[in-house]
DNA sequence: TAGTGGTCTAGACCACGGG
DNA sequence: CCGTGGTCTAGACCACTAT
């Protein structure tokens, strides 16, 4: 009963649930088959299964609580790279107040490739979003995005005037992948005045795009003042 | 015989192997004691063993090879963030030349704590090294380096003219872990003149504390040229 | 209280690859 | 060849907690 198919048993339950967590079939909150459904389901132990999703559990992509079940986790990215520039949460940690304010909204159908250094394909429809976000009243972050309308339809009757979207699209496509690219410039005329800083200042900026499956969802630029905002990761040999 | 202190029998043997790891008592290409060994050592199963040496295969600490054994990896670190620090790799890869100038070198004992970001402890003896990394000719990066040299005591008779001290820290104190701060700047005359850049320029600057086991060993300013370089990180869920 | 995950056992067969 | 890791089993007891 040793199924020997190229991969082993508990690699081949860890890819199931994987595929279906990455294709959105499973969404974080929802319940995975508890250990023993899954022994019936693939006719093997229940250690085997245990180890699968032991595994995946490693990885952060499921919660396993005891008498509850397991449960897809929240993407890692949202606690990772997300958690230093989820404004709404670090105002709230500290105790201020965050605002989001919407400059300006338009829908463009591309002609040509994007001139960013990412790649994306012509004729798509985009919604391009510029807003702002504020903590006390402090421009903490100038924010051009592009959402691709296709693969993420419902952005188009969303209401962005006060909703950031970068929450928003986590809820729509989780457990997307990203890049990031994280660069410095300077500050030119109107730059300078939507942050309300210096012509000519320096700034931190990061453009990540946002991808599920080789689909791209979003790309977005943050433009920090350098004055205000730096990137703090930590990296050990254990959990990277 | 189901040792229940607190800890699990495999979290226990993952702890101890991790410690010796971090401790430097195994260093990268050591062997580590095979299974059976281990059953023995320790008085479990096989099974239990196994699934600690597979959770520390799974984080990167160990490689494991058939007939061969399980050894301790190289720290990933050097995989991840110091991939796109790594000057002379990168210039190898694209056939450039690299080289490293040092500019200056002295040993101070510190009267106060660092006014940088990180802590110091007071007293402690260091030595700084200010050096350029370039590329074809052109500077990269402006690095100012202090070493701990109670952590690293050899570092006090090696010569760093010619090798950049990053690599051979990394030789001497496997399997750190570190923080990195990436943030944003304008040249003043010193540094511009150092980098060949305009005065007032943007420059992308990353602060990392090296430490091993709550010891600080180094902490590094990579100071480069906005303009000639970005920092690039790829992130999913699955492997962050 | 009952269901779930957490852990552990004492075996087994197999695949790989260094000696 | 044969030691090593890779995988799997069919149980078992325990800890936790939602109900």
């Amino acid at each position: 009963m040793t199924g020997q198919a190229a991969v082993s048993f508990h690699q081949r339950i860890y890819g199931d649930i994987e595929r279906r967590v990455l294709n959105g079939e499973l969404r974080p909150g929802d319940r995975i088959p508890s250990e023993h459904e899954l022994m019936a389901v693939y006719g093997c132990s229940r250690m085997t299964v245990s180890k699968a999703l032991t595994a995946l559990a490693a990885a952060g992509m499921i919660e396993r609580r005891r008498r509850a079940g397991s449960f897809v986790a929240r993407p890692r990215i949202e606690r990772t790279v997300m958690e230093i520039q989820d404004f709404a949460v670090e105002a709230a940690r500290a105790g201020q107040s965050y605002a989001y304010r919407l400059l300006a909204r338009r829908i463009e159908r591309l002609a040509e490739a994007e001139g960013s250094a990412f790649p994306v394909p012509a004729g798509t429809e985009v919604l391009r979003l510029d807003g702002l976000h504020q903590i006390d009243g402090v421009v903490m972050a100038l924010e051009r995005r592009s959402v691709m309308l296709d693969a993420v339809p419902h952005a188009r009757e969303t209401d962005f005037t006060t909703t950031a979207p970068g929450r928003w699209l986590l809820q729509q496509v989780p457990w997307s992948d990203a890049v990031h690219v994280i660069s410095a410039d300077l500050a030119d005329a109107a730059t300078a005045r939507l942050l309300g800083v210096d012509k000519g200042s320096a700034l931190l900026v990061l453009d990540r795009e946002t991808r599920q499956t080789a689909l791209t969802i979003t790309q977005v630029r943050l433009i920090h003042p350098a004055a205000l905002y730096r990137f703090v990761g930590h990296f050990n040999p254990g959990n990277g």
